[in-house]
DNA sequence: TTGAAAGCGCTAACAG
DNA sequence: CTGTTAGCGCTTTCAA
């Protein structure tokens, strides 16, 4: 232990050398309003001069209130979305729960409750909000009108078209795609065509995810037969009818890569078509219904989108950008990692997954 | 924001309860020695009881002292020590540097100067270190003895074998170990000897990664002729020699697995037996100049440690020790993340290398 | 061994 | 618009 640094410039000394109260320090300082311009100027300039930097600690001690993060996920559907919220309350508990108060939002399923609970969260008052991707225009509506409010918005799992979040966090999806492009041409045979499902193309992400691929195939295994990106929509019925008909038209489906989480719907396909372990496969997601495939190398490996480390960051980004004040200049994107048979019991022995 | 919790448990709470001082009751909480056993046992029960949990902000903003952490790595040799410094310095200026004095200790490299930066440290008086493994006798002598003393020492990079640290960070030898396995039975033709080039399987890691290896290449490639690992105790000239010899007795290598911190020796020991491209290669480390052989391809592929992240947690983890004294149950395991060709460039954009 | 009281640096309520 | 002052919850003297 040492003992704190007592060079550091207080409040008290900027008050001092301005010969300033404190209050008025404090309302420069903080952007308060019933300060004149002028002052506020020089305070910040003298701040500046000295090399002031706020004590947080004393901060959040003297300030009678806590921030208020809302999270607005999904529940009792999505593993990822779980995981999300697992990383969320983890990253909450180590960065102190003394400082922020947070609170859930729930509904269902995407698109169904959302604006309900978007309705809760807003009516409650709040500071922050984590929340995932939504589709619904009239949710959107709700969040841009709360984003002029000046909430800061962070969302998890992919990006928001139209809407200024303060952060997005994703698996990167230029790693992503174009490891998945290297997979499917190394693992493959180097003929034949070649599928790709995604979620949907509006969605920048999963755009990018799709471009990566295509350009990386296109680039190094030119032989391989690009076939037009399918759009499921994160709807298991059309990922599986979609499948079904690309199946009967490529009976002979070299390997299929599912950017987004539909993997299940696509295996079904697969294996009504007698496919299944014929084309090579490639997933993003965990789920305990693919265990056996991967064991089994019908499915040959999965780029792990790590729900959890995505909440993590979602609420460290938020988090920050409440104390401090900085949003993160580019999009958050964490890298994916690589699952296959050999290493996935090492794997899930330090990442018990959630049921469903 | 919303006011503060009104029913929280605070020690003058206590002390009303008990008809103490607060003074009695913070000596009590904090096992300091200026109580007699009865009060602190009924003040502790009491604490217990009312569900009291100390305020950690209010704690750091009165105590007029500040944990001071050492930092013992070697500088401007490895660059993977220099990421590793950059992510301890990030997760410092994230969890606050308030709280915190983060102090360095270089030495030119490892095993020389590292006792003398050890002692340096030592004598500065410090609450928790970070190193960094080491092999010296000497200097594992002194850290046990810090540990007598109390100071928890968290070891980022590797383990050291016979000294009890309070955690140690590493990359998942067996995610790690076995994924190499996959990828080289896949990407490789599937007969020929394969070689694996490790640091010293004395290092339970190393040997971890090493044995992952081996069984995955018997379990699932049985037709591959696996040789005896190498070790090259991170060492250049070692590093080389073994992999020329290695060369020179199966000039038809069909793959190698170089495990830790040596690619660039076992790289120019294949360019000089003109084995470079016919080989293939997986690496674990990102160097500059390993970036051509992975765009040309002569290295299939690396497993990257992530050595910031492991910084970052090293450094988080010890933090979590010295303010809630819990240490992890497990020794931290990252996975790590697969670079190849084509997603190697993605991968960078938000990585710039350090140099060397 | 215990109690009383003065801060840590900042915020917020109130007065001017 | 600005100044004054009383805390936030805990630690740390100093006195008893």
């Amino acid at each position: 232990m040492v003992p704190k640094d007592p060079s550091k410039v207080r409040i008290k000394d900027l008050a001092q050398a301005l010969e300033l109260s404190m209050g008025t320090v404090d309302r420069a300082l903080n952007n308060r309003p019933e300060i004149s311009a002028a002052t506020r100027e020089k305070v910040l300039k003298a701040a500046r001069r000295m090399g002031y930097h706020p004590d947080l600690v004393a901060s959040v001690l003297s300030s009678k209130r806590r921030l208020r993060i809302a999270v607005n996920l999904p529940r009792g559907v999505t593993p990822f979305h779980e995981e999300v919220r697992v990383g969320i309350e983890e990253e909450h508990a180590a960065l102190g729960k003394s400082v922020v108060n947070l609170e859930y939002f729930h509904f269902p399923g995407l698109g169904s409750g959302e604006m309900a609970a978007l309705d809760r969260a807003i009516k409650s008052g709040l500071d922050g909000m984590i929340i995932s991707s939504t589709a619904d225009t009239e949710v959107k509506e709700r969040l841009r009108h709360l984003i002029q409010l000046g909430v800061p918005i962070v969302c998890v799992g992919t990006d928001i078209p139209g809407v200024d979040t303060v952060a997005t966090v994703t698996i990167d999806p230029f790693v992503s795609g174009s490891l998945a492009g290297e997979l499917v041409g190394r693992l493959s045979a180097n003929t034949g065509p070649i599928a790709i499902v995604t979620g949907d193309t509006t969605v920048t992400n999963h755009r990018q995810k799709v471009e990566s691929f295509q350009s990386t195939i296109q680039q190094f295994f030119p032989s391989l037969d690009l076939l037009p990106a399918i759009e499921a929509h994160d709807n298991v019925e059309e990922a599986y009818e979609k499948s079904i008909e690309l199946l009967r038209a490529h009976p002979d489906l070299t390997a299929c890569y599912i950017s987004t989480g539909n993997s299940i719907a696509v295996l079904k396909a697969l294996k009504d078509s007698k496919m299944l372990g014929k084309t090579m496969v490639l997933t993003t997601d965990l789920l305990k219904q693919l265990l056996p495939h991967i064991r089994s190398n019908r499915v040959a490996g999965t780029l792990y989108q790590r729900p959890r480390q995505q909440g993590a960051t979602a609420y460290r980004v938020l988090h920050h950008y409440l104390s401090q004040g900085q949003r993160p200049a580019q999009p958050i994107r964490l890298d994916p990692y690589l699952i296959m048979r050999a290493n996935l019991d090492a794997f899930l022995v330090r990442r018990p997954l959630s049921q469903s």
